[in-house]
DNA sequence: AGCAACCGTGTTTTT
DNA sequence: CACGGTTGCT
């Protein structure tokens, strides 16, 4: 192995990667280069003080950074990498939990459900339960959710007084209950009983206390209660243990993040040795300074501010429209702009605050033809049809997921309805039995018709066989098997929006194709599964396609861009109404910071003046956060007089991007059959398509103005649906 | 049992 | 406004 070689990193970061033994808190500004110093102190520590890669847990906050740092690595120290542990800590805890969870009473092939599948259990236990005067289902799972996140078990929370606590407990240890029963774990699960794990058996924590001879966290000010009391646990004696982060760059909190985790690092390891990482890499004087002006106003933190020796650069762009719309439209007529000068659309990144802000901002790059894509918001292991599919393969992965059983059972529909789902519900309980077994004896319940309790036995048979068969056999080949005989291609037809679910199976199709590659054969669905569960938006991210990135504040952590919009800057909206409270508008307000430092050269806040905001249109007032950034770094782009019409998208000069272009229409963009609206013609249908790029024109069939052809160049298409 | 149309409801951010 | 859930009809 070549020694390594540290001349790339700057004296303050080499201290950090060097670093002895012992706890260690980097407290990395953005842009510093955290990201380097981590990867670099796992090289050292491998190659310098000759740790095996198996000693070693690196957690990451996606799996987006942990497969970055892996890629990294194996450019510094070669195939040694891929043998390291680099994941977030749900994955890290799956995997804990995948070897020893039949200690507490579940078995190693349980589930992982989402945040809806775990919203519908709960639900049902309430409704099992038979409550009365049970606050709603939403207050419920937050607090439960709260609780996990804490590391509280139900007796825990009994104990607690919030108020409705002493009934929530009640409900949570059903839930749980329910949740053993189908032998799945929720999301707060994965961390709890990883928790509850090493607290009940210390042997298992000895083993891998013994294992891991040294931690290291990202994004430690996002970690919360129980992610801290894992490290604790897992470091406790050696106290090897070096966490990365940055207090100003805390925007979890509403999810249980606890910023005294980093606030208070050196009270709970007094030995600490603390680097502090200042120099910024990343962005322009000016644009550095404003964040940092931003910053101040928040309360909780350590005072400390970024220096770069990059240059001043331009002025951050303010821009206030009458409407979103007009928002939108500035946001798009400067994309086209700078994309006429020294960028592409790959170096630009729309930031907001909800994800409904995405639609008016992607109405207006439609009207440009600027390519872009949307991260996060609708998932795509979230499309129906896709957790359709899904439900199969839970099911035979795991036989005893009552709720993916019920939603496989109704769909493809096969006449098995609820009552007879109830009937077997009831036998199951009356017998000790999952409801899975209970479909075995369908037959023997008078209650279900003879036509009916037919079909389940089929059904059940068939399950039956593909378990037996699925632990030799690749996710794809399975996945085939379901489609085919289940009928659910012909189920799919008939659907209004057919074609494009079709589109979606066959990605899941590759998904799996992929899967099958990497894992290198058959037998490999229950890990499938769990790569699927723990996916998130983030890791959805990448600048394929060439096209201007949209997605929430909240996905941006880790990015970096050339140039950076955040559209929305108003009360109400950002901070969100729901944020008033005085550590939630720090949190906002850290928001903000992280998207700011997200530039690198030009940086642009916008917002409107009217809004329509739940339904409604409202007058907006401009974002406080505004007025807080020294007004001597803004700069005022032309604010667009009342009413003055929408500019068309006529008067911009057409953009090619070929190749991005083609992807957009492959995507479907106003592809035949696509169903659009006009502002004069009203909806309709494309029919024909002809020419491409600036000639593009297509045949559109207008429900009430009969069939036109548009230069899609000039008409003002808003597509409404495939 | 299954479908379509209706109504009402709840709208931040997500591993 | 978009979704889920419920109702009522076939």
């Amino acid at each position: 192995m070549v020694p390594l070689n540290l001349d790339a990193l700057n004296p303050a970061q080499r201290e950090a990667v060097t670093a002895g033994d012992g706890p260690i808190l980097i407290l990395a500004g953005a842009g510093s280069g955290k990201t380097r110093v981590l990867t670099y102190r796992i090289a050292y520590l491998l190659s310098e003080q000759k740790l095996a890669a198996e000693e070693l847990l690196a957690v990451t906050f996606t799996n987006k950074a942990a497969a970055e740092m892996r890629e990294r690595l194996q450019t510094l120290l070669g195939p040694q990498a891929s043998r390291l542990w680099i994941s977030t800590f749900h994955s890290a805890c799956a995997r804990i939990l995948r070897q020893d969870i039949e200690r507490l009473g579940y078995r190693r092939n349980f589930t992982v459900y989402d945040e809806s599948d775990a919203a519908s259990t709960l639900s049902r236990a309430i409704e099992a339960a038979n409550l009365p005067g049970a606050p709603n289902l939403g207050a419920i799972r937050v607090r439960i959710d709260q609780a996990k996140n804490e590391g509280l078990t139900p007796q825990d929370l009994a104990a607690s007084e919030g108020p409705n606590d002493a009934v929530i407990a009640d409900i949570y240890r059903l839930y749980q209950q329910r949740l053993h029963e189908l032998n799945a774990v929720d999301f707060g699960d994965l961390l709890l009983l990883t928790h509850q794990l090493f607290q009940s058996h210390p042997e298992v924590l000895r083993r891998w206390r013994e294992r891991f001879n040294y931690l290291l966290v990202d994004e430690y000010q996002d970690t919360n209660r129980v992610q801290y009391l894992l490290l604790r646990a897992l470091a406790a004696g050696k106290d090897n243990i070096c966490v990365v982060g940055d207090e100003d760059q805390s925007i979890y909190r509403w999810r249980g993040a606890d910023i005294r985790n980093i606030l208070e690092f050196e009270r709970d390891f007094p030995a600490a040795r603390i680097f502090k990482l200042e120099q910024n890499y990343r962005s322009t004087k000016t644009i550095l300074a404003a964040a940092h002006t931003l910053i101040v106003h928040n309360t909780e933190r350590k005072e400390k501010e970024l220096w770069t020796n990059n240059e001043s650069g331009d002025p951050i762009t303010a821009f206030t429209g009458n409407t979103e719309r007009d928002e939108a439209d500035f946001i798009g007529r400067e994309i086209a702009r700078l994309c006429r000068e020294s960028y592409k659309p790959a170096d630009v990144v729309v930031f907001y605050r909800t994800n409904a802000q995405s639609r008016v901002i992607e109405e207006a790059l439609v009207r440009r033809r600027i390519p872009y894509y949307v991260v996060g918001g609708l998932r795509f292991y979230d499309q129906r049809e896709i957790k359709d599919l899904l439900a199969y393969l839970r099911v035979i992965s795991n036989s005893a997921d009552a709720l993916s059983l019920t939603r496989l059972i109704g769909t493809p529909p096969r006449g098995i309805g609820a009552r007879s789902i109830e009937a077997m519900e009831e036998l199951a309980a009356r017998e000790g039995m999952t409801l899975f077994d209970a479909m075995g004896r369908a037959e023997s319940e008078s209650s279900i018709a003879l036509r009916i309790s037919r079909q389940i036995t089929a059904l059940h048979e068939w399950l039956r066989d593909l378990i037996a068969r699925a632990s030799t056999m690749t996710v794809r080949a399975i996945l085939e098997e379901v489609i085919d005989s289940s009928g659910f291609l012909k189920y799919l037809e008939g659907l209004i929006d057919g074609t494009a679910r079709r589109e979606s199976v066959s990605e899941l199709l590759s998904a799996a194709d992929i899967f099958d590659a990497d894992f290198g054969g058959p037998g490999g669905l229950g890990d499938f599964l769990e790569r699927v569960s723990l996916i998130s938006d983030a890791d959805q991210v990448s600048a394929k396609g060439g096209s201007v990135a949209l997605m929430t504040l909240h996905t941006c952590k880790g990015l970096e861009y050339p140039v950076v919009f955040v559209a929305g800057m108003e009360e109400e909206l950002f901070p969100h109404s729901r944020a008033q409270g005085p550590g939630e508008l720090e949190e906002e307000r850290r928001l903000l910071y992280v998207g700011m430092t997200r530039a690198r050269r030009l940086l642009y806040l916008t917002n409107a003046l009217s809004r329509e905001l739940f339904g409604r249109r409202q007058e907006s007032r401009p974002s406080r956060f505004l007025a807080e950034i020294d007004p001597g770094l803004i700069r005022r782009a032309a604010l667009a007089p009342r009413n003055e019409p929408i500019r068309m998208p006529s008067t911009e000069p057409y953009i090619d991007y070929s190749e991005s272009q083609i992807a957009h229409e492959t995507n479907g963009e106003l592809a035949v059959g696509a169903r659009v609206e006009h502002p004069t013609f009203g909806a309709g249908v494309v029919r024909r398509r002809e020419g491409r790029g600036e000639g593009a024109k297509a045949w559109v069939h207008f429900d009430r103005a009969g069939t036109k052809l548009l230069m899609l160049k000039f008409a003002k298409l808003r597509l409404i649906a495939q």
